[in-house]
Formats: structure tokens, C-alpha cells, sequence
DNA sequence: TTAACATCCTGTAGCAGGTACAGAGTCAAG
DNA sequence: CTTGACTCTGTACCTGCTACAGGATGTTAA
């Protein structure tokens, strides 16, 4: 039933470190120590770390997920504010979408300056990236990760 | 015809800091220093500056700019090579588009438990993250910025 | 002339969300 | 009693910047 750091980690499928992490941040509790000073868990802090790696897995950041925590710990008489922030991460993710289309579009234009691959020194695409036509810094400066 | 950082930042539209910072990863060769020791630029700096800014706002990587930059220091017969470099950065952002469709997809349906915001306690959403059903670290583990 | 202020310099720390060590301690098996 | 697998704490690293601190330099107004 005790668990050590190391088989727990084999159960949510991530790295150790990963967990003392989880705890540093303030997202698992502290777990109780053995006599060698070793973390042991049970089966709550399993699940809490499924709720968080599920979570992760669909992208919430951190502080989402202590949101997410503090309506798991203490329940509300209604759900509505666990609904809204889902609702704003799928507003997140929608954008992101959406910027992501209009990138693909302007690099598929961009590949389409040069077919050939024989233009060598007059190589449409270098020439077309040191100009500043067609972007208005539009990616710059917005938050959102990038796509590597 | 010689900028200080400040105006060739303005220029560009970005930060004296993110000069630097390009200087120092190399992107940019050092600059000429005034007697004061201020850096000095010319026209080539500002073009090969919009250039690394036109590519950050196709939300490619320093390494993938760095490539490019080469075929520009050193222009090769044909350019298949920037060619490929293109097509894969247009994969890598077609691949974040389909994860980011899923993510959304999972995201509508977990939401989709919820449509009350009476449940209270039995909220549907936060039993539903805390299993491990359907999802198998999908996300995890792959290259790719968030959404944030 | 001198003071105030803008701009520049180098160097370092911070963001997210971990990952990857180093160097030391703990534990079970042979 | 030693080997090897695991754990501990603490720190540095990753990307692509951003934001200082603390000091030097340059420009303008009184």
C-alpha cells in the first residue's frame, strides 16, 4: 500500500523528479518519510498525481490545476467555476488553433516563392524572409507556446 | 548611417535586450564599438535582424534560423536544403494543429459532463480527470509549446 | 558649468515545466 | 562485506527572451 517514489512514478508514467517537483510546487502534499528518511505514498497522493498528469495532459498549466485542486479539496455546492475555467482553457486552446492556421498558411505561401530548388543564390524564400512585408510582428509578443 | 542599439531596436521592433541576446547566441556578429564603447550598426545588422525577427514571427526556433542563416552567409547553387528545412517546420506546425484539435476535442466532451453546474459535489469533470481513462500520456513526453 | 535625464554597458536572475546531473545516504541480495 | 539499485538534497540546464542592478556615457537645459 506504501508506495515509494519510484514506483509511483511507474504507476503515472512520469519521472521522479517529476513528482519531487509536484511537492516543491505545492500541488502534492507533503508525503510521510520512512526511517531512511525515503517518501512513502498511498493511494490518494496516486490519484492526486493522476489528476494532475491528466490535467497536464490536457495542457492546463499549473495554476489551473491549483485551481482545479483547491474545488477537489474543498468542494462547492455548484461547479460553475470549475466549468468556467474550463471553458477559458478551451478558449486557449481554440486561439492557439487558430494562430497556428494562419502561420501554416503564411509558410505554405512562403515554400510556394520557390518550387524549383534551383534558384540557388536568388533563392526566393531568403529573400522574402529579410524583407519586412507581410508581418506586422503578428506572432510576436502574443503569449502561446510555439509548435517544438 | 550608423545605428546605436536603441534605434536599431526601434527599427525592428524589438527589445536593446533581445539584440544582445541574439549577439551573444551568435545570430548576430558582433557589432563595431564607438568610442564609448556603444555598439555600432550598420544597414547589413538591420537586415539580418528583420530577417531573424521575420523568421521568430513564423514561430521558428533559433537553430532552425541559424540554419537559414548560413544558406544566406553562403548561398549554394540550389536550394533544396531550405527547401526541406521549410517543409519541415510546416510539418512540425501541421502536427501541433492536429494535437491541439484532439486537445479540444477532449477538452469539449470532458466539459460536456457538466452542463448543470448544479452537481455540486458529483461534478463529472473533476471525477472524470481524477481517472486515467482516456488518456494514454498522449501529450506528454511529445515536443510542442502550450497554449499559454 | 553643472545638474538632470536618457541611453548605453555588463552581468545576473527570472519565467514554465520540467529534465539531468552530482555527491551522498539507504537498503536488499549474494 | 560488497555490489547494485534505489533514494535523498541541491543545483544547473533547456527555450527565447525579459527585467532588473549598478555603473558609465552622452545630451540637453538652467
Amino acid at each position: 500500500m506504501e508506495l515509494k517514489i519510484g514506483e509511483l512514478a511507474k504507476r503515472s508514467g512520469c519521472l521522479v523528479e517529476t513528482i519531487r517537483f509536484y511537492e516543491k510546487e505545492g500541488l502534492l502534499p507533503h508525503a510521510a518519510r520512512s526511517q531512511g528518511n525515503f517518501r512513502l505514498y498511498g493511494e490518494e497522493h496516486s490519484e492526486r498525481l493522476q489528476f494532475i498528469r491528466h490535467c497536464r495532459s490536457l495542457d492546463m498549466t499549473l495554476d489551473e490545476i491549483r485551481d482545479l485542486l483547491k474545488f477537489r479539496d474543498v468542494p462547492q455546492d455548484n461547479c460553475s467555476e470549475v466549468n468556467l475555467l474550463l471553458d477559458k482553457h478551451i478558449g486557449h486552446v481554440a486561439d492557439r488553433i487558430t494562430e497556428l492556421k494562419a502561420l501554416e498558411k503564411q509558410l505554405k505561401n512562403l515554400r510556394g516563392l520557390c518550387q524549383t530548388s534551383e534558384a540557388g543564390k536568388d533563392c526566393g524564400i531568403l529573400q522574402n524572409l529579410a524583407t519586412t512585408e507581410g508581418f506586422e510582428a503578428t506572432n510576436l509578443g502574443s503569449h502561446g507556446g510555439g509548435c517544438h
